[in-house]
Formats: C-alpha cells, structure tokens, sequence
DNA sequence: TTGCTTTCTGATACCGCTACCAATTAGGCT
DNA sequence: AGCCTAATTGGTAGCGGTATCAGAAAGCAA
C-alpha cells in the first residue's frame, strides 16, 4: 500500500499552469483562457487569474501550447536585403516581445522570385506560421499581401510609407518627418537644398520626398529639379547622387538624404572634395540607424523609434491572431508612432557668402 | 456501442513517431532511441527503424520533444554594445536555428556594471534560462562566465579571440586569419604596412595582432612601432589611428584595420586627403560585416561565417543543455570555423615610387 | 540444462497545455 | 417560484515525445 510514486520525473523549475489554477482557485483550463484572451470569462474571475499569474510570475510554455493547440504562435518576420542596422533593431524589439509572450519568432528570408514562385512561396508560409510581419521592402509587395490575406493570416506591415487600407501597418509619418526636417534646414538659413530620393519601390520614399517638396513650397521656395536626386537607399547611390549634386554650378548648401546610409555617402563625397561638414555643406539624414552616429560628423536625422515600432507590430499580429482564432473579423488598423528631429554635428547655417 | 470517436482533435499533418513505429514493427520507444542515438539498441533494429524513417520522412515534433525531455531549452544571447551589423547576423543564425529546434531564444541586454551588480544580474539569468549564449564583448567576461558555470548553466562563448579552457566557444582562428591578410599584402608588394589593433579588451584583437606581427616577421619585414596605432573598432577611433598612420613623414602603403568600420574610416580619411584607394593606399579591414560592401571602394577582408557560427554555438548549447541534464559532464571544447580572405577593390600593389 | 547477469524492448505514465463536451450557475421570462 | 436558455466553469483526453521501470531475449558460467 505504497502511496503512489508522486512525480517520477523531475519537473522543471518553471511555473505551470496548474500552480496558477491553484493559486486562483480555479481550474487550468480557466487560466487557459485567461492567457488566451477569450472573452467567455467572468470579469471577477479573470482579475483573480491575473493577479495569480503576476504574482507567480508565469508564462505558459510555448512547447506545450503548440503540441496541445495546433495552434501554434510562429510568427514569421520576413526579411529581404538586410539594411543590417535596421533589421537587427527590428529584431531585438520583436524577440524582446516574442520573449514575454512566449509566442515564437521565426526568420524567414525572401529572394525576390518570379511572381508565381513568389505566389506559391506565401502561400507555403502561409501554412506554416500563424501571422506575419512586414519590414521594408517586402511591406510594398502586394502578391505576398494578398496571398497570405486570401489564407487568412494577420499581416503586419512595418515602416511602410502610407497606410493602404487592406493591411494593417506600425509606421511613423514619413511626410511630416520630411516636413520637419526641411524646416529646420530653412530656419537654419538654407535656400539652396538638395535631395537625395529612396528607392522608388518604397512608399516611404515618395513620403518622404512629397514632405521635402510640400515645405519647401509652403516657405515660399522653389523646387529646383536639377537639386533633385534619385538615389536607393545604399551607400551607392548616395556616392553618386552626391556627385551630381554638388557638381552643380551652383551646388545646394545642404542635403537632405532619404536615409542616414545615403547621407554618410554624402559627407564621404563632399570630405573629398575638400568641404567640410556642416561648416561648407549641411548634411541630414532620415532613420538613426547606426551609421548616423559611426560617420564622422554625426549626423542629424529623423528617428524612428524601430525596435518600439516591432514591438507594438508583434503585439498587433498577436491579437488579431487571437482574433482570428476567436472568429472575430478586424479591421486593419493605421498605428502611427512619434518620430523625433535628433539634432547632431552635420548640420550649420550656410557658409556666408556663396 | 458506438465506436469510440477516433480522432476528436484534428492532426497535424505530420508524420509521427508512433506511425513509423507500427511501419518498422517495433514500439514508438524504439524509435526514440533510434533517433537520439542512444547506443542500446540491437543494430539490426536499428536498421529496419532507419529504413522506416527515411521511407516515411519523418522527423521528430520538437515541440513534443522539448515538452516531454521537461528541458527548458530558454537559450538567453547577451548582447552588450550591440555593433549592429554583427548583432544582426548572430540574431539570424541563431534564431533560424531555435527555430528548427523550438527552443526560445531570448534577448537580455547587458550594461556594464559594477561586479557586484553583475554578478548579482547573473545569477537572476541563471535562474531564468538553460543556457547562454555570448558574444563578444561579454564573452570575455569572467564574471559572467564563473557566475553561470558555478550554477551549472552552460555557456558558449561566440568570436571570442582564444580558447580559455573554461568555457566552450565557436570562433575563427583569428591569429591565422589575420596571418593570412598579413601574407597578402606582403604578396602584392607592400613593405610599410600600418595596423589598427582592436579594443583591448577583446582576445581577438590580441590574436589579431600577433598573427600581423609574426606574419611580417617571418618574411623577414621588421614591426614598425610608428605604424601600429590602438583602435577601439569604432569608427571613429579608425578616424584617428588613420590620421596618426598618414601622418609619418613616410607613410604606410597599405593599412590593415582590425575590423571593417575602423576600416572604412581610414578609407574616408584617405579620401578626404586625396589619396585614392587602392592605388595610392591599400586598406584591408576584417569581419565583412554590411559596412565592408556599403562603402567604396568595396572592402578586402577577412569573412567570418557569423550566421553559421551562431548556430552552431546554439546548437552546442542545446547539446550541454541535454548532457547536463543526462547527468554527463562535457568538457569545453573550442570549435573552429573556417573564415575566408574575401578579395574585393580595396587593395592594390603599392605605387611605383616612394 | 539450469541459473543468473547483461542487453534490448515495450508498457505506462506523464511533460504543460488546449479542444471538446458536460456540468454548473446565472439570468430572463412566464 | 419554476422552467428554460445563455454564460461560465470544470473534467477528460489527448498533442508527440521521452523517462522510468519491468519484462523478454540473449549470453555465459556452472
């Protein structure tokens, strides 16, 4: 009459769900849907199971959920042409939230295919993943869009350029953000502005250009298209665009980069020929990502608050996931986040005379 | 007498452990065993088991695993100084692999603390994880390493720059790598080569300059003083050790930088002097991170598989983490990666005259 | 052959969670 | 109050593996 053999296998050391069912005075599977956002709770109820989950400090184990529900959290991000600094911002605040949510993460890399490999490529993930989030550029790409919306999985575009009514999307306001920043060149003194345009694929980039132009017109300057540059976004095109800028007869006092990697390019540019920064040229750039603050002079640009930005984007997949699940329909939703002017060392009041 | 309803909760599509068992004859056991290389299984068994795997293409629910083996396999990656292009691509390597293994990744930050405060943060992260992952430059941290050993919990350090015996890690063999640059700038004719070491606080940047310094020796070229300069792998601190190097009534030909960014500083440098590169300086860098292929000329480097690196530390984690749990003790081992001399536009012979 | 040890295999019980359905309770109406 | 439906809550049975231990088979000495 040996009293059965209680736990033969060690446990690990982590909270489970039934000490929080416990602790609350409640069954497991109250607490399940309590951690699953199912609204069939009594309100008192889900507050008693929250508070026992706070206290215990528990965090359903993603194995056992993704074993148990077939349901599994995989969230896919999927990138394409790694702007380096920018995906690993995106990806510290999407794993930092990943993390805290037990949901997983997973890294899907995208070449750019024929349109039905393309096609035949989203609806494979689609079968794999349970939502998606969108960086640049991939969160232009309509057959991906489409494709993973026909399957029905949440989609999340990041730092898109403008809201496009089918896909919900975590952004800042690329033309206000321009807007700003062509400003503060012309309250510096600047008349003779140059830009240089990201890529055209990006809706960003058309934005950002709209609120250079728009400000400039509304401070009763002219646009001038030869100060007018198309550039894409690297290092390259910036080095060119560069050059032609300031080949100019009469070259601009400052430049605007649609990017702080085309900016860096710029003050590479204007360096070789002998122009110092800010003092000969101003140069601003849009972003922050790192190279703003490794290129000497460190630049003044537009930041974008990325990693908060993939954070909020992973709760939002999240939820419609749940949504979805719950048999709720949601509509995409325009989540606009606050950029900020940083003011660094790459921008003066034009030289005196010219 | 109603048949017990089969199948209540819809199946994966997936093929299972327990199909391959009834196709091999033999119990799901078996097949578990088989498939985690357990040593006590007949050879003939294992035979008919292997066939039945292969013809069935099964492979294990890492999920079920994880849940079943009550490992929590939480891996934490501290970063600290995160230079982003690095960080980038570890988080890449290592999350496709979680992804494949279903083990979480998760994310800690690290600030640099008083050692009490570290120390004090070290053993929280052990109570919260099943290993760790460290890349540089924590890997190099005592403290962390001694505080996470004494609670048993499995560490691998990643591009540290030697084998320290305490602790396992996957690296390059820096010393050679930079032996091999060293060798290839002698080759095309370089006798004044200047070096940019690396933060002092990492191994690698020792080992990188050893492998400099005992390369020129041994082609009978003598170690200048004047043309070594201490840098910090920023970009900045390149700016300067540049500035020092061009400076020498005699300049170097060619300079080796112990990483790309302080590499691309002395290619902006150089430029902003009007020397071009590569014909009248040779600058080579190491790493072939995004800023080796964002600046231009294109950089000469020394490639490390990052990404693969990543991986496989993690999977060298997962592997303790199992041991360790089997009650095996594992000695550190030092895994090596191959690394590459990737040639690209920044090197030249020297000019002609001198 | 018998008896005993060493291998190899299989049965069973979970890992931590959720799907499904049954049971209970609350709320609404005669 | 009494009956019925809707809202909550709980019980049970797995999801696909593995730990553990018991039983079967094989090896070997007496």
């Amino acid at each position: 009459m040996t009293a059965p053999r209680r736990t033969r296998r060690r446990r690990g050391t982590a909270v489970t769900i039934h000490e929080v069912a416990r602790k609350a005075g409640v069954s497991p599977m109250t607490v399940s849907r309590v951690t699953n956002g199912e609204d069939n709770v009594r309100e008192a109820t889900r507050d008693i199971v929250l508070r026992a989950i706070r206290e215990l400090n528990y965090s359903p184990n993603p194995a056992a959920r993704s074993l148990a529900g077939a349901t599994g959290t995989r969230i896919a991000m999927i990138y394409s042409n790694p702007s380096s600094a920018y995906l690993s911002e995106l990806l510290v605040g999407a794993l930092d939230k990943a993390s805290k949510t037990a949901s997983q993460l997973v890294l899907e890399k995208w070449d750019e295919l024929k349109p039905a490999a393309e096609k035949a490529a989203a609806r494979k993930l689609a079968r794999s993943v349970a939502g998606v989030i969108l960086p640049p550029p991939l969160c232009e790409s309509d057959i991906i869009a489409n494709e993973l919306g026909a399957a029905q999985i949440p989609v999340i575009a990041i730092a898109t350029g403008r809201f496009r009514g089918n896909v919900s999307c975590v952004r800042i306001d690329d033309f206000r953000a321009a807007s700003e920043m062509t400003a503060h060149l012309i309250a510096l003194g600047h008349t003779r502005i140059g830009f240089i345009k990201g890529h055209p694929n990006q809706t960003a980039s058309a934005q950002r250009f709209a609120g250079f132009e728009s400000t400039l017109e509304s401070h009763g300057l002219q646009l001038n298209p030869a100060y007018v540059q198309q550039g894409y976004f690297t290092y390259r095109s910036g080095l060119d665009a560069a050059e032609q800028l300031l080949d100019r007869k009469r070259p601009p006092t400052a430049i605007f980069a649609s990017n702080d990697d085309m900016a860096s390019a710029v003050v590479s540019v204007a360096h070789r020929r002998g122009l110092d920064v800010p003092k000969d040229l101003s140069v601003v750039g849009f972003d922050d990502t790192m190279t703003a603050t490794t290129v000497w002079p460190e630049l003044t640009t537009i930041r974008q608050p990325i990693a908060a930005m993939a954070e909020a984007a992973l709760n939002l997949v999240l939820r419609r996931v749940r949504q979805k699940k719950g048999g709720e329909a949601a509509e995409p939703v325009d989540h606009l986040f606050a950029h900020e002017l940083i003011r660094r060392a790459s921008d003066a009041p034009p030289p005196r005379e010219s």
